[in-house]
DNA sequence: ATCCTGACCAGTG
DNA sequence: GCACTGGCCAGGA
């Protein structure tokens, strides 16, 4: 495991419930692109990591989960509101930042 | 080093 | 709304 992909993920654990953030926030943050969160994130299919990363909280830049229903039927949970297009308002539930 | 592959993004038509 | 394009960054063959 790499330093960038550690730092990924602490990042990703400090998003708080009912809050997301984009691929390309969270690239900005962690020093590295978009898709590079994205592959770290993908890692996690194959790589368990403790404590546990909560990915459902990081969508693309459109609002969307890339991951389909399971993700958003998690954010749901946590009090994300989505729109009947599959989309959140990002104005509202995208977190400020570390 | 080069080429390919991704849970991506912004711009354009 | 959609499809395509070029750019982005890391890992593996």
């Amino acid at each position: 495991m790499s330093a960038l992909y550690t730092r990924v993920y602490d990042l990703i654990r400090q998003i708080p419930p009912g809050k997301v953030a984009t691929y390309g926030e969270v690239g900005a943050w962690a020093g590295c692109g978009a898709r590079t969160v994205g592959y770290a994130l993908a890692a996690l299919r194959t790589e368990r990591v403790e404590p546990p990363v909560p990915w459902q909280r990081v969508i693309n830049a459109q609002g969307k989960c890339s991951l389909g229903e399971e993700q958003q039927r998690l954010l749901e949970g946590e009090g994300v509101a989505f729109g009947p297009d599959g989309r959140t308002d990002l104005a509202r539930f995208s977190w400020d930042g570390p």
